[in-house]
DNA sequence: GTTCTAGAAC
DNA sequence: GTTCTAGAAC
């Protein structure tokens, strides 16, 4: 009897260093701007969808309908188009008066084109898994709007960061947003969350 | 971005 | 033995 072959994981290929094509991942939000069951607000300028997989309770994504790619795409004159971004950000929050929310941008995001997050601080989602998925919203990768803006506007570009130091920040060892707890792990942190969520 | 799963950590 | 994380995915 022959014996199976072992499950072996090729390097990666060259072809997989070209730019992402329609249809690849990294292209999921241009789908998601146009599906109904994701759209919660939409005007000339901008929709506002939830976000597919959720890290809270409440989670936005607003996102521009002209072509922006990302942060660094962005020229001084377009920090009008963020405030109104934000302005719309802050009504729809309004909705939800007893609801923290931030808002901000991911400085080294996965998927193109432009998106402010608007997340509610309770964390509190079975889409929070991974130690990735915490400091991305809890390190100084999460880039507040406000300052994004005011970058934007008094140096005419947005300064982010490095892929590397990006990827340090999502390293970094757990630590809860509200108090000094370090976790060692996931499941210790989503469990000592709770504790500051008053239903 | 998520899924899957090998192997580390416990 | 079970839980948890980290890296490939053609």
């Amino acid at each position: 009897m022959a014996t199976s072959t072992p499950t072996k994981r090729a390097a990666p290929s060259s072809t997989s260093q070209r730019p992402a094509k329609k249809g690849h991942w990294s292209q999921g939000l241009l789908e998601s701007m146009n599906d109904p069951n994701l759209i919660v607000e939409s005007d000339e300028r901008l929709v506002i969808i939830k976000d597919k997989y959720p890290k809270a309770r409440y989670h936005f994504l607003v996102i521009p309908k002209i072509n922006v790619p990302n942060l660094k795409a962005l020229k001084r004159e377009q920090s009008e188009l963020l405030r109104y971004m934000q302005d719309q950000c802050h009504l729809l929050a309004s909705k939800y008066p007893h609801v923290e929310f931030r808002y901000g941008y991911h400085a080294i995001p996965s998927m193109s084109q432009l998106h402010l997050h608007m997340i509610s601080q309770d964390f509190d989602s079975p889409c929070l898994k991974t130690k990735r998925h915490w400091n991305s919203f809890n390190t100084k990768y999460f880039l507040d709007s406000e300052d994004v803006i005011r970058c934007l506007e008094e140096r005419g570009m947005v300064v982010t960061m490095t892929p590397i130091a990006g990827e340090k920040l999502l390293d970094q060892p757990l630590k809860c947003h509200k108090c000094i707890y370090s976790p060692q792990n996931m499941p210790k942190l989503k469990q000592h969350l709770y504790k500051h969520i008053n239903n």
